[in-house]
DNA sequence: CCAACATAATGAACATTGTTTAATGTCTGA
DNA sequence: TCAGACATTAAACAATGTTCATTATGTTGG
């Protein structure tokens, strides 16, 4: 069955292809601007072709999602692995801003952007960590996730038993942690905080970095 | 000139009613989903009247912009005004979660969706509080401003000046408690916090504003 | 009162979008 | 060899934001 083997092969290195080509335009151009036909002028194939490889266009923008999640997930444990378990939290802040900034295209589609995930086919990229029960709020069940958000919150339970004293509990801490830095770069990005002069402003998120570990931990 | 009067009202009369249809359906629709033929339809006109009184769909939204910026100026205001200054912070801050939770689409076009203001003609809805030097980052003149952004950040100096220790100087405080209430609110609207059952969000939130003072005050 | 005139409103038209489809070609497996 | 599955294409479709010539309306000066 080499034959088929090699059908195969070709339609994902097609797919790849428009993949790539997508996710050059989305991110140079951005997602609304970037036309079905852009992309398959890009390939070199007409438009109609990229249909038979997704369903649509916002398809083609999930698939991308999966991958810049994973490229986050990596950014965040490498600089996680790379400290000590009670620096880790700060570390693991830093990246992901560091990440945001130099990557704010890519940020946009992942985390700005609305996607209308809600009533879509929604890639399974929202942090899922814990499954509650609807009526108690109690925790059912623990899903083992390699997301970036639970790595976020290894961090701060390997910091609370490091001896850390945390002012609330695990997920809200967590919350709390990742809402601050989240706010930062959101606000930087859609331009809000264009009037601070760009080093200011760098001193200034090198310090949101450290008011991370302040604001939820008590010591 | 009475009747310059009465056609200069007209004229204002029928701005504010497609304002007044343009900001029912971007909240309800959206704005990419709604057309400029259904404001059209909800006002009784045909389409091209529109662009006899806004340059173009991005004008309409620019115009609702600053009306939902006063709103929010004015949420806050009422809700910091009712306390006394010790915890004006955070009846901001929860008054800023509030409006934000029940107007989410309010904010979604506040400040969520991408307007690409920097090109444009923008509102001045940026919070520009001071103006400082490119290279030194030292304040060059304080500029009198009403906006939110600017209200917070007199009710963080009224906290100090109350004898509170702040870890940071002014403006880094302000950027730290706005991005806290920013990012929660900002991932909530996201969908991104929808694994967590909502009164326990609603819990973590509540510790959250809580948690603007812990990250921003040494006591 | 009438004749220009300015302005507003209209509906049709245009260019561009995402998407579908019928037709054509190509390759596979028997 | 041949029939069927599949990929590709150009054309077409519906819907979008926007423009424009035309029409209607009301205002102004004589």
């Amino acid at each position: 069955m080499s034959i088929a083997d090699r059908k195969e092969r070709e339609r994902q290195e097609m797919r790849q292809g428009i993949l790539q080509a997508a996710a050059h335009l989305f991110v140079t151009e951005g997602f609304p601007k970037t036309t079905i036909r852009a992309i398959a002028s890009e390939i070199e194939y007409s438009p109609g072709t990229i249909y038979t490889y997704f369903k649509d266009k916002q398809e083609i923008l999930n698939a991308l999602f999966h991958q810049f999640f994973d490229e986050l997930n990596i950014a965040l444990r490498t600089a996680g692995e790379a400290v000590e378990s009670t620096n880790r939290l700060t570390a693991i802040g830093r990246a992901y801003i560091d990440f945001a900034l130099q990557n704010p295209e890519h940020y946009e589609l992942m985390f700005l952007m609305n996607h209308e995930r809600l009533e879509k086919n929604l890639p399974d990229v929202s942090p899922e960590v814990d499954c509650f029960d609807a009526e108690t709020g109690k925790k059912v069940e623990s899903a083992q996730d390699d997301g970036s958000f639970q790595y976020m919150q290894e961090a701060i339970q390997l910091a609370i038993q490091s001896g850390r004293q945390p002012r609330y509990d695990l997920h809200t801490s967590t919350l709390l942690a990742w809402s601050l830095v989240h706010g930062i770069v959101a606000l930087h990005i859609r331009g809000f905080l264009q009037m601070y002069p760009p080093d200011y402003l760098q001193i200034m998120i090198h310090h949101a970095v450290d008011g991370i570990s302040s604001s939820i931990f008590l010591d």
